[in-house]
DNA sequence: CCCGGTTATAAACAGCTGTTTCAAACGTAG
DNA sequence: CTACGTTTGAAACAGCTGTTTATAACCGGG
């Protein structure tokens, strides 16, 4: 099958590439001669540049979200009726992550691709995933919720987006540090020996104490 | 003085198209047509549009290092001999952060423009922040070492690294995140706000316990 | 006044962008 | 073998990109 071959190697090609660059510094041209396929290939297959980078998406979103549902069912078959741990949460996600690009290219160009997604303006993107992958990062939350039922709601929608931050800019400019790291300190950093580092970090900033109460007096500054 | 006029009006329209689009995303066109300037003007004041780029980003980055080293003097003196607690260091830090940008236009643009500046391509950007502004990141991350002595210096990197990404990653995207906290808590957040809820979670970050060390059998993995 | 350097303007430049077109090659079912 | 739907191929499309050019307007000092 020519066909398959055609998709699967602009879709190997071009995830590397927008992951090195970016999606508006990487024109289809680029693509399609790195990929020794003809530069109308992509409008056959795949209609758009925009369809292109939803389809480079869902190749890692789809099992991600599959394997994570299912990982989560497991979760909650082994709790029957009791709360996740937060840790185990944890854990579960950080495993299921990196699970699925381990049978693909690489872990970091799945995180460079994340920061992009947020980073990117691209709004059609930003909306194509919240639609389409929404649902399990909603389960995720909903659970995270039941496992620090003393955190208010704000606060806890907060510091997730706040470890979402580390990991998503640690691992997505996982190289860049990478090279300072090594010069600096000689030790080169295995993606694993990161999440290692990561793990204690990531639950200190979930268990932090409150923040004070805003002052009423400061509480209309700018 | 029209030429000063006309320099400011492009890079205060460059700066918010930046901020909002990415730089490959925002032409030279667009910039001059917003600003009411001719485009030529562009390569005839800044030479080209890296140097463009670049200016906007010197137009933050040279009052905040200016402002920041003499914070970093007058915090110094305070403790003459003695280590500088780090809540301290991390209060410094923000402070000046929320000052810079206060003059101008806002927070959200500077914080939006470091986001890219990490997460764009654009070599040429990391290149120049680093020659131009490298040295005061230096000098307050020796100020970190001395301030936590107790964490292997690769570790203290890494975790410095994780907090930055929070950071960067929140506030570079606070308009998108605060739009889903609107919705979901019905609750406006300011960024002072935000400072307030970073505060522990950061300092927790730092603080928390050392990770597990490396299984031998498993120290080679992916 | 008028000159000389600085700035503004419009037009054109070559090059690259995503997309479309249409003819050729392909592979398979009848 | 023939016919047909699918896939490739080369070329062209209009549009936008950053940059350059040459000309005009400006404006303070001699």
């Amino acid at each position: 099958m020519a066909q398959t071959d055609t998709v699967t190697r602009i879709l190997d090609t071009a995830e590397v590439l927008f992951a090195e660059r970016g999606f508006a510094e990487t024109s289809l041209r680029t693509i399609t001669s790195k990929a020794k396929v003809n530069l109308a290939a992509v409008n056959y297959h795949f209609g758009s540049k925009k369809s292109l980078i939803q389809a480079v998406f869902a190749r890692y979103l789809d099992p991600f979200t599959e394997r994570f549902h299912l990982a989560l069912d497991d979760l909650e078959a082994r709790h029957r009726g009791g709360t996740i741990p937060l840790e185990e949460l944890l854990e579960t996600m950080a495993r299921t992550v990196l699970e699925v690009p381990a049978e693909r290219n690489s872990l970091k160009v799945f995180m460079r691709l994340l920061g992009l997604a947020y980073s990117q303006a691209q709004g059609h993107l930003r909306r194509y995933i919240q639609e389409e992958y929404g649902s399990v990062f909603t389960r995720f939350t909903e659970l995270v919720r039941q496992a620090t039922p003393e955190l208010p709601d704000a606060e806890r929608f907060w510091r997730l987006h706040f470890v979402l931050g580390t990991v998503i800019f640690t691992l997505s400019g996982l190289d860049a540090l990478r090279d300072i790291a090594e010069k600096d300190y000689g030790e080169h950093v295995s993606v694993r020996d990161l999440i290692r580092r990561l793990r204690p970090v990531v639950v200190a900033a979930m268990q932090a104490p409150l923040p004070d109460p805003l002052p009423a007096a400061l509480s209309q500054g700018a």
